[in-house]
DNA sequence: CGACTGACGCCGA
DNA sequence: CTCGGCGCCAGTC
């Protein structure tokens, strides 16, 4: 299995109405400091896998892409629809971060 | 082959 | 607070 698909299917596993960071899923992808594979990964998935893309943001909360352009703006509606608090591009991490149960990655996970 | 490029992240100035 | 520098690595050229 290529790092990428690990990395998407790890991005399935974040529930709706919460966020991830790039950096987090790389680290549960079994990828640690790889942050930027995540971004990459994301920019290259298939639009046929449906990925919940837009719960990725950076460990600031905020999201990644430039104020204002379109995909910061889908981003953004998004996941106000989701229940997910966005002031600007920011968002509580405290409040919407995923904070996964170790058994759920375990039985979800098969590395 | 090397150089450059990201939807990043952390640390120091 | 903002920058800048560096580590990161699979593609792409």
């Amino acid at each position: 299995m290529g790092n990428f698909e690990k990395i998407w299917r790890v991005v399935t596993l974040v529930p709706s109405g919460c966020v991830a960071s790039y950096g987090q899923i790389a680290d549960l992808a079994g990828l640690p400091g790889r942050a930027r594979l995540t971004s990459k990964a994301l920019g290259k998935a298939p639009e046929s896998l449906g990925l919940p893309w837009y719960r990725i943001v950076r460990s600031t909360g905020q999201i990644a892409f430039p104020a204002g352009s379109e995909l910061a703006q889908t981003q953004r509606v998004r996941l106000i629809a989701e229940g997910v608090h966005v002031n600007g591009r920011q968002i509580c991490m405290q409040r919407f971060g995923w904070k996964p149960e170790i058994s759920t990655l375990l039985y979800e996970l098969e590395f």
